[in-house]
DNA sequence: AAGCTTTGCGAAAACCTTTGCGGAAAACCT
DNA sequence: AGGTTTTCCGCAAAGGTTTTCGCAAAGCTT
């Protein structure tokens, strides 16, 4: 068992020409004679020689490799997600090193650290749910290292980024609650420093003045993302004096927990609580009742971030695009229109 | 904007020593005297050195990377097993690079080839459902080259594997059909060539027998792995004259189908039939009615897989050791005890 | 035929690191 | 003092590729 690999001191040795000759001849450059280069592409066929990346790395400075950062891998968005980074980067040569921040800040500031250790070339990141100071990106930002955020963003960084819009979404959820006969509209949100939360945020509040409905401050609770704690929250909320008569949920979690919540409660769905969520396609379909709730085009929100990550690798100076993405409303049976209920 | 990161080279014009020097104080070597040792790991520190991994590579002729090809990167089976692969190729210093071949021969033959490419040091598979041949595979083998199959394995090719014990799985499930009074056991199979379907057959089939029940051909039938044809397989059985009273399916993507499809019917799950299948803790339990279903040690397989990889590519030979990982049944509402049935 | 351009190829540097070897100076020995 | 060992460091090669430069031979011109 020799090497497994051959290269250009291989074919040339072989041959008794170059090794500049041999590079020459398989670019087709035009100093080396059409006999001569025949000859070597020939060779070169048989052995099935493939150029060495890492001695064109070294030559070129650059290992092909981004970093791409997300709290988590096991959950259908970020995959999927992943899947259109994946995509656009294979079709520019590159690949993508893949680390789970674990929604931990100082897993975060490591994974930087690490990737960086490897040189990748630049990060795709979605920011851990409790991130909450900036100076890793910065760091980066500093140095000119291309950086793009899908989802969870820092705008203050003024870094190129993709999200969808939420705000939009829970403005067509609130109001698609009311005209089904909602009128305590409950919102069970992530950690408020968080964008999504905040952009979310501004939309349910004008989808009920839309309404003409009142906020109440009781029918917004927080969580972090895990299902334990939505669990809690949803309790929060039928625990209230003035139940919610609606709830939605800021993540597919959170939707799928706050459903069971409600379920195990013994309230009917939707004709006690309508529910809806920001899910996938397939779970919502098959969970009972099926959920209304916004999609997300995760597919989408991964291939234009490695685009504008391509964008800001090749233009050198980076810019600060902001892609946002439209989010669709698909109603299902968990926010079916409810019988009118007779004034208080 | 100079250079991004700076070298042995750097550091050593900057203090008037030769490389060499550099090198070896960083490393502590005893022919470097105290004082310059000190003097060079401090500007090192200062300067936030660290080695280059290409020319490392370069030099030693690795790549740290694993191949890592999957059937699909978007369901939790495979995105939980390949965070455990992660984890232990961090540990070990080595990256994972991650290709769907989305149950396509066809790309799982290019994707290898890409990988091989890529200079990747050897390979993490699970088999496409496509792939009846191997060549491409066998190629590996043949030049030495570390490979590792889970879940869907290559039996003939002596290769190390981790898979579950789906035999064991299948039979537990059947007999805990027939313990709850079913007596017409269906199952949903996956393409006949896998070892998987293989394997689970025989469980089936072992499991009937230990109840006391025939063999009914009409009730098991292939499909391949998407929603749809899944769809269809149960439909199929649905319309048999004389019908199942239990259904289970090979994956979570087969047992959800078949669960909005005999819904979709107006069959009673469990009254009517009930329903089982090999599905992820979340996901079963947020469905109406939570899912009885046998729950894969992903994560575990992950890691196990990759400990052989690790063992594979230290020991230099290739051993061909089977790992194979218990299965539980977890049993919950779908598959709830029927009451008897008058004798026919 | 002498001087010119073109053609076709090789040498060497560059990218960065490790490491065997050699070599100069210092320290030791008798 | 002369010889030997030790201490400390530099040279150079290796790993694979691209690319600038240079050089020889062949072709061309007049």
């Amino acid at each position: 068992m020799g090497k497994r690999h051959i290269s250009l001191k291989d074919l040339a040795k072989e041959l008794g020409v170059s090794i500049s000759t041999v590079s020459r001849a398989l670019k087709n450059h035009p100093d080396i004679s059409p006999d001569m280069t025949e000859k070597i592409q020939a060779l070169a066929e048989e052995r099935n020689y493939t150029p060495n990346p890492l001695a064109m790395g070294l030559l070129r400075q650059q290992t092909k490799m981004i970093g791409v950062i997300v709290p988590d891998i096991n959950t259908h968005f970020y995959s999927s997600i992943i899947s259109g980074i994946e995509k656009v980067a294979e079709d520019h040569g590159y690949f993508i090193v893949i680390t789970s921040s674990n929604e931990s800040k100082k897993k975060e500031i490591i994974a930087v650290q690490n990737l960086l250790k490897s040189r990748v070339e630049g990060f795709i990141v979605c920011l851990s749910q409790e991130t909450d100071d900036f100076a890793h990106f910065q760091k980066l930002v500093n140095n000119e290292i291309p950086l793009v955020f899908f989802d969870r963003v820092c705008e203050e960084l003024g870094v190129p980024s993709v999200l969808a819009n939420g705000q939009d979404a829970t403005k067509k959820i609130t109001k698609h609650f009311f005209e089904n006969g909602c009128k305590r509209i409950a919102y069970i949100s992530g950690p408020e420093h968080l964008n999504i939360s905040q952009n979310r945020k501004v939309g349910y509040l004008n989808g009920l003045n839309e309404c003409g409905l009142e906020y109440d401050e009781n029918l917004m609770v927080h969580c972090n993302l895990s299902i334990e704690d939505a669990k809690l929250a949803t309790q929060e909320l039928l625990q209230l004096e003035n139940k919610p008569d609606a709830i939605f949920g800021v993540n597919d979690t959170i939707a799928f927990a706050a459903m069971i919540e409600v379920k195990k409660q013994g309230y009917k769905i939707p004709e006690d609580i309508s529910l809806a969520g920001f899910t996938d396609e397939f779970h919502s379909t098959v969970v009972d009742p099926p959920l209304t709730s916004v999609s997300h085009p995760t597919f989408q929100m991964g291939e234009e971030a490695a685009k504008l990550f391509f964008e800001s690798i090749e233009k050198g100076k980076s810019n600060n695009k902001r892609i946002m993405l439209p989010i669709d409303l698909v109603v299902r049976e968990s926010s079916a229109k409810k019988k009118a209920k007779p004034f208080i």
